[in-house]
DNA sequence: ATTACTAATCGCCGAGTAA
DNA sequence: TTTACTCGGCGATTAGTAA
């Protein structure tokens, strides 16, 4: 009679426990973000550390989760990382750098903007005004300073999706519905202040901006007037 | 009679796999390479999704892997990372720079110093020689060209120690012990060439340079002219 | 309150193997 | 060859609980 499973493979190793990001991060060094991989579950086994079978399983499993399609070229499946992996990794690399390179900083410039209606309309509503109360830890001057800026600070502005923001939510009231926002904490030429990103913002070129002042006022600025922006994550 | 342990705590959940390396992570985050961080077992659980009893697992496994030393204030565990921490996770760092950021590249310059005796002896032993044939593709001139470099130079350089490097053994032979070394590809004054960095190395600004042709005759160069080295990590 | 041990059990791993 | 299934067993995990 055969002995199926006698034992532990190998008892005292010390099991490199591959999971799904270790093998996302292998894909991704040997430039699976941009052109397939050709790399068969032996072979993945085999630099993980774990057998054909369950490096097998963690393909199947990473598919399953839209983190990889596979294509299967002849005999060896050519791998290929999704959108979605790559930003999982993003996440990783943004983290590892704020541990060996401390806080991300952005700054650019911008030309002071009109569009004072509308954010003075907003920012009274009391559903905003508590929230902006407990969370950003002061009562905004009911207006917002708009920034006019480049593309390219457009760009660097963007980096703030992956940073944690300060969550204004959404809420009804009067009938409708008051769309949610994400604060980060900024100087405007030094003044203590919160850019503040609406979840669907109408504007393609303007940044928006709050404090418990009037920054028109404080710094003092008009428009046209161009100002330094400096945020740091937090 | 009471059930013990009836059945799987959450079976559907997607199993957060908290692993060391992401408790590492989390610790490095909350700046536990520099200063202690109070954090009990519970809460490291919440964070990454296992039970009390896994997580405080967790702390005592890498407390035995000499990756973290825990000091009991009062009722709350003080958690510090040791340098043995700092080393993995800069590894990891160094891997999603990689991927984002492209291959890491080093530049540097130095002075031709003489030192050819000893590169020449080296050099000439066939244990070296099949080596260099096989894992660099040439069989190299036999005397290696030193460089003097300053000492941020000199730093620079020693960030090849995270890189992968490729390796020539150490063997016996004579009578005595050949010392390993690590080769990485480079230019000098963009002719092509390998830094070699004997595992045992004397010097402590010096930098030595092998190629299939000798240096000085074909950049030509002499001792005392200054040479631009550019690395790029492969 | 903590940390951390014990017992029960869940699920992942690797062997064997089919396609 | 390759991918990928089933299955037995071991290790990891959790609940309960001691200190």
């Amino acid at each position: 009679m055969t002995v199926a499973n006698a034992k532990s493979p190998e008892p005292g190793r010390p099991r490199a426990r591959g999971d799904a990001l270790a093998v996302l991060k292998l894909l991704a060094l040997a430039g699976a973000d941009h052109a397939p991989v050709v790399l068969t579950s032996r072979e993945l086994g085999e630099k993980i550390g774990v057998s054909q079978q369950a490096a097998d399983r963690y393909l199947l499993a990473l598919e399953k989760r839209g983190l990889l399609t596979r294509a299967f070229a002849q005999r060896r499946q050519r791998l290929l990382l999704t959108a979605g992996a790559m930003e999982l990794l993003r996440a990783e690399h943004h983290a590892y750098r704020r541990i060996f390179e401390g806080p991300a900083k952005v700054s650019f410039s911008g030309i002071v903007a009109s569009g004072l209606g509308e954010g003075r309309y907003y920012l009274s509503q009391p559903g905003y005004v508590v929230q902006f109360t407990e969370r950003l830890g002061y009562s905004p001057y009911p207006g917002t300073l708009n920034l006019r800026v480049t593309a390219e600070a457009m760009r660097r502005v963007g980096l703030l999706g992956g940073w944690n923001g300060i969550r204004i939510d959404g809420f009804p009231a009067s009938g409708r519905t008051f769309g949610g926002a994400t604060c980060f904490p900024a100087r405007m030429n030094g003044h203590a202040c919160h850019l503040i990103h609406p979840d669907r913002t109408h504007y393609k070129d303007v940044v928006e901006f709050i404090a418990a002042d009037c920054l028109r006022e404080r710094l003092p600025v008009k428009d046209g007037d161009s100002v330094a922006v400096d945020l740091e994550e937090t």
